[in-house]
DNA sequence: TATAGTTTGTGAATATTTTCATAATCTTCA
DNA sequence: TGAAGATTATGAAAATATTCACAAACTATA
C-alpha cells in the first residue's frame, strides 16, 4: 500500500487507534471539527503531539480552524483498515474463542470475522453464524486474502502459530499466555490481562 | 509499599510483565539460571536494555554468572502482585465476562477473581463458581481490599466507572470500546481488540 | 478588503529511552 | 590459589520521542 512506516515513529504508531476511537465517538456525538487542544483533553495527549503524530499523515488541518472530524477519520480508516475490509479468523473456539465470536462490535469496524479453527474436532459447526472448521483444514478454509487471525487456543500454540504463517498470516492477536517465536515481517500483539493486572498493580504499590 | 515508580521509566514498566512471564516458563522448563544474553533471545529484547531495567530493582545478577532464575522471579513477583493476593472483581457478567471468569489460568498467578457483578438482576446467582452480584450492592459486596476490577459492561460505562472509583478501585482493565475519564491516582489499562487489529493492519501494510 | 484572532505545522530544544563501551567482579578450572 | 574467561552494572553516547515557540495560514467580522 504504502511505506509510511519507516518514518512513523513507533510511539505515534500506537496513537493512532487512539485516535480513531476518539474522532468516531466525537463524530456519534456530532462534532463536526475539532481543535488540537479540545482533542487533547478527550485522549489526555498533548495537543503538541497529537499535532506531529498527525502530520505523518499529510497536512490534515486548517490554521486557524482544526481539523475536519469526518475527513480525519477518513485518513485513518484508509490507514487503519477501518473499511471493513479484513478478514479476520479465530483459532481456538473455546470458551474465549466462543466468547470473542459473539462480541460483534467489532463488525463493521476493521473486517468480519469470517469463520474459526479449532483442533478439536467436536467443537466443530457453527456458532452465532461462524462457521468452525478442524485446524487440520485450515489451509483449504482460510479465506483468501486473511492476514489477520485472533489466537485463543491453549494449547500447542507455537505449533497453531507456525501453521497460520504457512497459511498467509502476518498479523496474531495473541490471548495465549504463552512465548511465540515468529519470522521477520509477522506481528503479534499480545492481550495478556494477567500482564496488565501485574502492570497495575506495580503502579498502584508505587503510588501509595 | 515502595516508591519506585519516579526512578523507573515508564517503557521499562511496560516490559517488566513480559520478564516475568519468560521466566515462570524458563523455570518450569527446569532452567535455574540465565543470561542476560538467553534471555534476550527469549523476549526480544535487547540484553542491555534487559540488564538496565533489571538494575532499576536492584542488582540481581552477578558478573560471570548470570541470574538466578528463581530469585529473579521472586523479585519481580514481589513488585508485581505475583503473590497471589490481589482480589480481583468482574464487573459484566456477559459474555466476556463469564469467559473470562472461566479464563482461570490466571488464578494463582496475580490473586483470584472473588465475585462478579451485574448491572441486570436475572444474571446474578453464580457461574463457575463465582459468585455474581446485583451491581447495586457493589459498596457492600466488594471484597475488602480490593483495588483492581475487570470491566467488561457494554453500556452506562462511565457511570460504572464512577461507581468503582468510588468504591475504592484503584486500577481498571477495560474491556469496553469507551473513552473513560478517571481521577488522577486511577490507572486504566484498556484492551482493545479492535485497536489492536488496526495496527496490525497499518503495520502490514507498511511493509509490502 | 483589511484586520484581529485562532490554530496548525514544524524547526529547534528538551526529555526520555536505548545502546555502546568498559570497569568491576564473579565463575571455573588447572 | 591464581589466571583466564565470562557477564553484569553503569557512565557516556546515540537514538528516539516530546514539547516549546513561532511563522504561516486560515477564519471571522466589520
Amino acid at each position: 500500500m504504502n511505506s509510511l512506516k519507516q518514518m512513523v515513529p513507533k510511539a505515534t504508531l500506537q496513537r493512532f487507534p487512539v485516535y480513531l476511537k476518539a474522532l468516531r465517538k466525537l463524530d456519534n456525538l456530532g462534532v463536526q471539527r475539532i481543535m488540537s487542544r479540545e482533542l487533547s483533553e478527550f485522549v489526555d495527549i498533548e495537543p503538541t503531539t497529537i499535532r506531529r503524530d498527525f502530520s505523518f499523515l499529510g497536512s490534515l488541518g486548517k490554521q486557524g480552524y482544526g481539523y475536519d472530524v469526518k475527513a480525519l477519520i477518513d485518513v485513518f480508516e484508509r490507514h487503519l483498515g477501518g473499511r471493513f475490509e479484513e478478514k479476520l479468523i479465530i483459532v481456538g473456539a473455546g470458551n474465549l474463542g466462543r466468547a470473542l465470536m459473539n462480541y460483534n462490535r467489532w463488525n463493521h469496524v476493521v473486517g468480519e470475522i469470517v469463520c474459526a479453527f479449532d483442533i478439536e474436532p467436536n467443537k466443530t459447526g457453527a456458532m452465532y453464524e461462524i462457521p468452525v472448521y478442524p485446524l487440520s483444514e485450515l489451509k483449504e478454509r482460510i479465506p483468501e486474502g486473511c492476514r489477520i487471525a485472533i489466537l485463543t487456543v491453549s494449547k500447542d500454540v507455537q505449533e497453531t502459530v507456525n501453521l497460520l504463517i504457512e497459511a498467509g498470516v502476518k498479523g496474531i492477536v495473541d490471548f495465549t499466555h504463552e512465548h511465540i517465536q515468529v519470522p521477520k515481517g509477522v506481528n503479534i500483539k499480545a492481550v495478556d490481562v494477567v500482564s496488565m493486572i501485574q502492570e497495575l498493580v506495580f503502579e498502584t504499590n508505587s503510588i501509595s
